[in-house]
RNA sequence: GCCGGGAUGCCCGAGCGGCCAAAGGGAGCAGACUGUAAAUCUGCCGGCACUGCCUUCGGAGGUUCAAAUCCUUCUCCCGGCACCA
């Protein structure tokens, strides 16, 4: 093992809150391999950068030789963590979970190593509990600890219903680390809340509390709110290179700095450096965003695919041309064609009506010429490409 | 259990018998601009081969020539009161 100083520059680097900090380091003065716990819900398909940055954490313990413990909160996801809700969330079934947590772990098992890992489910001690052991659950935690909570005050204040599920959810999160005995627990910046109830239900099961590490919470490409599948705002950890470089071209200027430091893994001092110059005018914003996303897509696609996912990007934004792999699409034999028809066929619009109106505004073309008519002759399609905005296309075929 | 308030398009929210596919805002999409964006401006934003038609205003019935709007009932939410071994 690494001297503490030198593990805690290495590990606190893009974290948030460490609470206590003082129980932290005496954790790791005691030189054993420390259970590191991370709980993930898994309430949908797919895995976000911003999953990504509390994964970071979780490696980076990993690799000063301590025990990632990985929770899938097979359970958990069942009762809904209110999180940052404004409502009680819709309940998923077993098998919807079961569906999401293999995806999930897919792409979670490349960010970590495969030594000291541990894989749990929750299921395993809360699907067993008894009402007797709820019951002694509930009382480790009180009422007006529960409420205190910004999210339920917020939605008590506001007149809007809380059910007792979702009081419930961080005493289950926090029997978790009762259940795996838990030396640290980390987590989001939103999640700091429930990592310290998770304190109090330790202490009351006779084990030494873990200590909370918290990241800060990704920005989604939306530059405000938080990165989440459920706001449509977040890269995922399997896109494309070439859709993964271009979602990072499209945050906000004034978000780079985080992502340099969440994302892209630079330090604090070197992301800030960047923030300097590029104001000082040094450095220009547009080739900066550039290397940022290069960075992130080498992170998880290797370093030849960063260039090349440059390159696609410039041909369809910048020379607005048409990519080097488009999907095709086979035209049936009708002509001419009618041209809202064919494109909800082809998904590029959702709707004929849609389709109607992409074309009235001027955002229908065809080998990059708009198209005005709603009716083409089928000739003049084949083997063309067609494009809806900026960034839908698809190659028209003949059948076969 | 009783009394009262409420449920509107992706979200928030106006409408309270015809002029309602339903104001306004947000999100989203498209066009212009650009550094790719953001900001800004403009347009679109249920469906349909569309000057018209069809389906939407919590669910189901009903009244009416006509219902998001009125009535009945059900579900859910909120508040007050009551109850509380």
């Amino acid at each position: 093992m690494k001297p503490v100083p030198e593990q805690l520059e290495y590990l606190l680097r893009a974290t948030d809150r460490v609470v206590p900090r003082a129980e932290l380091e005496a954790l790791l003065e005691l030189g054993r391999p420390l259970r590191v716990k991370l709980g993930v819900d898994p309430t949908a398909p797919d895995v976000t950068l911003g999953w990504a940055v509390v994964f970071d954490l979780l490696r980076r313990f990993q690799e000063m030789g301590h025990v990632a413990v990985l929770i899938i909160g097979d359970f958990t996801a069942q009762v809904g963590d209110p999180s940052g809700r404004s409502e009680t969330r819709q309940r998923l079934t077993a098998a919807e979970v079961r569906g999401y947590a293999d995806s999930c772990l897919e792409m979670l098992r490349p960010l970590l190593l495969e030594e000291r890992l541990e894989i749990r489910y929750n299921s395993e001690w809360l699907g067993s509990m008894g009402m007797e052991d709820v019951l002694t659950l509930t009382s480790n935690v009180t009422v007006s600890r529960i409420l205190e909570r910004e999210d339920f005050a917020n939605r008590l204040t506001a007149n809007e219903p809380v059910s007792m599920i979702e009081m419930m959810y961080p005493l289950l999160q926090g029997y978790d680390s009762v259940a795996i005995e838990a030396d640290i627990e980390l987590g989001g910046a939103d999640q700091l809340w429930n990592l310290l109830v998770g304190r109090d239900i330790q202490s009351r099961n006779g084990q030494q509390p873990q200590v909370a590490v918290t990241v800060p919470l990704l920005v989604g490409t939306d530059g405000t709110r938080k990165m989440s599948q459920s706001y449509g705002n977040y890269i995922s950890v399997r896109d494309e290179p070439a859709e993964m470089f271009g979602k990072a071209m499209s945050i906000p200027d004034d978000a780079m700095e985080s992502y340099f430091v969440l994302a892209a893994r630079y330090r604090e001092d070197e992301a800030a450096d960047i923030t300097r110059r590029v104001a000082a005018g040094e450095l220009h914003p547009g080739d900066i965003k550039r290397r940022l996303a290069r960075e992130i897509v080498a992170i998880y696609w290797g370093d030849d695919a960063a260039p090349e996912a440059e390159a696609a990007f410039d041909r369809v934004f910048r020379e607005g041309e048409t990519p080097e792999d488009v999907e095709t699409f086979t035209i049936d034999d009708t002509d001419p064609v009618w041209l809202p028809g064919l494109l909800r066929d082809t998904g590029l619009v959702s709707s004929t009506s849609d389709g109607r109106r992409m074309i009235a505004q001027g955002a229908v073309k065809l080998d990059g010429e708009r198209v005005e008519g709603e009716e083409i002759a089928r000739g003049t399609l084949v083997g063309s490409v067609l494009q809806v905005g900026k960034r839908r296309f698809v190659e028209l075929v003949n059948g076969s």
